[in-house]
RNA sequence: GCGAGAGUGGCGGAAUUGGCAGACGCACUGGACUUAGGAUCCAGCGGGCAACCGUAGGGGUUCGACUCCCCUCUCUCGCACCA
């Protein structure tokens, strides 16, 4: 084995040995400090793929480092279980759901065990088990009575294709996120979440959360979008009835000069005159059928249609035109905006498409305007005009005035208003949590009692492509008797979206196996927060915020003390590589292209830029096979290696190679010098044995605050690299012996977190028997650091033109003598006036000449 | 359009507080060893003959700028008619 470095039967041996000894079994110890570290668990799809590897290794080496240094480190794996490919392969393939789904896991621990990961697979979770959802289920019914999930019928995005519902969260450039078909605007009884009545704790803790990324917090908030303004109230012409708008721009109020209305608001058809009803019924048919996709998209043009009718303006007493605008959406405000089209740009490409008046109440600072040659809306700030009392004042403040003036007079009022909508939870699908309740002609919608849980998936459905939920089907699921009369009940049959198992799986972490409650409160006291997260920045919206919408509930619910479930979050950057496209024969296996030719036709490859590794486009690379040719150490090295965490990671064949040689060179540096390693006892060059101890010592501080302050594996990395290039490099190895002893055990140390296989190996081999891990994080010697001597460059106006080694604690005067004598710098100064020398300790001089 | 981030050799990336730009690795070049090399070892490696010039481009602050400020360009990500 010593020769060479042969990695399968090294990793296999420590796997081995750790799975023997429990190596990563933790249970609470108040004696010593926690740390729950956490990566997002993955949809069990079959295969890991290199994201997972680079996931994982990031966190494992977060997990073994903070084990060195003595924490307590909770570090579980677990499954997010249920979710659409389990039932489309159960379409497709004729295998049921839950068969295909303990597969891909069973296949997926094998591929994970064999990186060498170091969790408590004790604590394995897998969210499709009844033993986990039934406590989904418990915490469900408490939510429903407290309110915080309600039914509701509601128009939805429907995704025809994947036959459910999504959360407008899972729906992207109007089209469904996972299978990209167009979504639909459906009406439906759907559960939701009320994930609103917390938007402000949850936008307000965004500013509290230092241990996120500030991109990540930023989405949040925007998603969150509060916007501060007030209602108003608009008579409509001849009725008793009133508009009610929305606004952030009351300052604007005197500039109102139509009402647009969406065409789903509730007095769009009533509000036509009958000369323009037929028209006006069309054109709310017309929109309500293109509805979100086509809507949102940004080249819609601005369309609407008048529906003969005008309210009043409040404050100017204004005809106002009532308008029904194909940009106003029904489910933000009050589906009702008042148009100032000099002051807002939609209403101002609106009015002058249709013809619309225009009055402007905003004045940039010493300049006027011009409704009828302003080519653009005027949105700056600015002075009130054409606004009665409220005239002159700056618009800032007119907003406040004007609130308050009409809270006064009962106009309107002060209104904060949340872009963020309640999450829907319902999904017509099989694989899922099914939802506990039932329907009764005579009591209604009844909660499952609490002692009949867990509503258990019944595994015989029938699948069919094309088919409604399976569920709906099955008979012997969906008859049941009335938990309250007695009568013959239906259950619900929609199940959870599969973001909800995600909301909590981090606490049922702590006791998964606690068959009491979700989870046990000793337990959950103990570990939470998480103190690490990581895991991609795709999840910066979705499953970040439901999650921590759920701690919130939980925490309401009195069943956990904390209010933000994760303290710190790392997301870390895709994994990509080149793609290649052939203009006849489509993507390419990197294998299939030879310098930029297609090896089947010839025809010049076009090279795609990097991106996230795909089959569909063939650009992707088996953790398998990289594992079986490299060795676990290796994958996991490159991937540290070779971009700091949170950036993107190009895969690169040869950044393998070279991570893969760098350990086989270690290797040989440990069993080339065992022999005098194993028989050092004196160094006879004192000189060089101090050389090397200092850069040990500087290499474990720089090392030890890169992993721990910074997350930057990479120069870590480079550091240890070239701490062994510095051993490499001794002339003399056999004087300075116990030197180079301590120098390769702490490079073994160093980089035990990062290749843990091949650190235990050589850390055995040179005569330990209680494993690298056990020896503990190096500490470095502070006064192994100190030097006696420094080399300052010498600048001369800013140009390096020279270096001087002077004493560490040289005054300032020999510093400056010593910089002026160097001959070349004294050839640039000379013949001229030296108006200044600055001089920055340990660093640098730098002489100022006129 | 709005919001955020980024732009440094042939490539991935360093430079932690404004102080030697290019650590470390890859690729490449030359050499050694060798039956052989996709192994290993040694040397070189931003541009330029040089003075010098170089961190997307232009300005500024400073003794000194990849780093701070202003403008411009390019790219990536997020949101996208939210009133």
């Amino acid at each position: 084995m010593e020769e060479r470095y042969v990695p399968g039967p090294v990793e296999k041996k420590w796997q081995e040995i750790w799975r023997a000894k429990d190596a990563f079994k933790v249970t609470e110890d108040a004696a010593r400090p926690k740390y729950y570290l956490l990566e997002m668990f993955p949809y069990p799809s079959g295969r890991i793929h290199m994201g997972h590897v680079r996931n994982y290794s990031i966190g494992d080496v977060v997990g073994r480092f903070k084990r060195m240094r003595g924490y307590n480190v909770l570090h579980p794996m677990g499954w997010d279980a249920f979710g659409m490919p389990a039932e489309n392969a159960a379409i497709e393939r004729q295998i049921h759901p839950a068969i295909w789904t303990h597969d891909n896991i069973a296949n997926m621990r094998t591929q994970l065990k064999r990186m060498g990961f170091c969790y408590d697979w004790d604590r394995e979770v897998a969210t499709c088990t009844p033993e986990y959802y039934r406590w989904e289920q418990q915490i469900f019914l408490k939510m429903l009575e407290k309110g915080l999930a309600y039914k509701k019928r509601s128009s939805v995005n429907w995704c025809p294709s994947c036959e459910t519902v999504l959360a407008n969260e899972q729906v992207e450039d109007g089209c469904c996120w996972r299978c990209h078909s167009e979504v639909e605007p459906k009406e439906l009884e759907q559960w939701f979440f009320r994930i609103t009545a917390y938007a402000q704790e949850l936008l307000d803790d965004t500013f509290k959360m230092g241990g996120w990324p500030e991109p990540v917090l930023i989405m949040q908030r925007n998603w969150i979008g509060r916007s501060v303004g007030c209602e108003i109230d608009f008579q409509i012409e001849g009725s008793e009835k009133k508009i009610r708008v929305f606004t952030t721009r009351q300052d604007t109020l005197f500039g109102a000069t139509f009402m647009s209305l969406a065409p789903e608001h509730p007095l769009a058809q009533e509000l036509a005159t009958p000369d323009r009803a037929e028209a006006v019924a069309e054109f709310i048919a017309r929109i309500r059928r293109e509805d979100k996709i086509h809507r949102t998209s940004d080249s819609q043009e601005k369309e609407g249609i008048f529906t003969g009718s005008y309210c009043l303006n409040p404050v100017t007493g204004r005809r106002m035109p009532i308008m029904l605008a194909n940009f106003v959406v029904t489910d933000y405000g009050t589906g009702a905006v008042m148009a100032v089209p000099t002051h807002d740009q939609r209403d101002f490409d609106f009015a002058r498409k249709y013809d619309l008046p225009m009055v402007v109440v905003i004045t940039p600072p010493g300049s006027t305007l011009d409704p009828a040659t302003m080519k653009a809306a005027y949105t700056e700030p600015g002075i009130l005009v054409n606004s009665g009392e409220f005239s002159g004042l700056p618009n800032e403040e007119a907003k406040e005035r004007i609130a308050d003036w009409l809270e006064q007079k009962g106009l309107g009022e002060r209104k904060v208003n949340f872009r963020l909508r309640d999450w829907g939870v319902s999904r017509q699908r099989y694989w899922g949590t099914p939802i506990p309740v039932i329907y009764c002609e005579k009591c209604g919608m009844v909660p499952v009692p609490e002692k009949d849980l867990p509503v258990v998936l019944p595994r015989d459905v029938a699948f069919r492509a094309g088919g409604d939920n399976p569920l709906a089907a099955c008979h012997s699921f969906t008859d049941t008797v009335c938990p309250v009369c007695g009568a013959p009940a239906r259950r619900e049959t929609d199940t959870f979206d599969t973001f909800v198992e995600s909301s909590w799986y981090f606490l049922r972490y702590a006791s998964p196996h606690c068959d009491k409650g979700p989870f046990d409160q000793d337990a959950v006291n103990y570990w939470l927060p998480v103190d690490q997260y990581i895991g991609g920045v795709e999840h910066a919206v979705m499953h970040l915020l439901y999650a921590r919408f759920y701690t919130k509930v939980l925490r309401d619910l009195g069943l956990v003390r904390i209010d933000e479930p994760f303290k710190n979050l790392l997301t870390q950057g895709m994994v990509c590589m080149e793609s290649y496209k052939c203009p006849e024969h489509g993507w390419l296996y990197p294998e299939e292209v030879m310098d930029g030719i297609c090896r089947k036709c010839g025809q010049k490859v076009v090279i795609g830029r990097k991106e996230k590794m795909s089959k569909s486009k063939k650009n992707v690379v088996d953790p398998d096979v990289l594992i079986e040719r490299y060795g676990a150490d290796t994958a996991r090295l490159f991937c540290l290696f070779a971009a700091p965490p949170e950036k993107d990671l190009e895969w690169s064949e040869r950044g393998v190679d070279g991570a893969s040689r760098f350990l086989a060179r270690v290797w040989r540096l440990v069993f080339e010098n065992l022999d005098l390693l194993k028989k050092a006892n004196a160094d006879q060059n004192a000189v060089a044995a101090r050389d090397l101890r200092r850069a040990t010592h500087q290499t474990i501080k720089k090392v030890t605050e890169d992993i721990e302050n910074r997350f930057q594996f990479n120069t870590a990395i480079a550091a240890i690299m070239e701490l062994v290039n510095a051993i490499s490099a001794l002339g003399d190895k056999e004087a300075c012996a116990l030197a180079l002893a301590e120098a390769l055990e702490v490079v073994i140390r160093l980089l035990a977190p990062f290749v843990p296989h091949i650190a235990e190996e050589l850390w055995e081999a040179l005569g330990h028997e209680d494993g690298v891990e056990a020896s503990g994080w190096p500490a470095w010697d502070k006064a192994m650091l100190a030097v006696e001597e420094v080399l300052l460059v010498v600048q001369v106006n800013g140009k390096v033109r020279g270096k001087v080694t002077v004493a560490t604690d040289a005054p300032d005067d020999a510093v400056r003598a010593a910089a002026l004598a160097d001959p070349n710098v004294a050839r640039f100064i000379e013949g001229k006036t030296v108006k200044k020398v600055v001089i920055v300790p340990k660093r640098l001089v730098n002489v100022v000449v006129g």
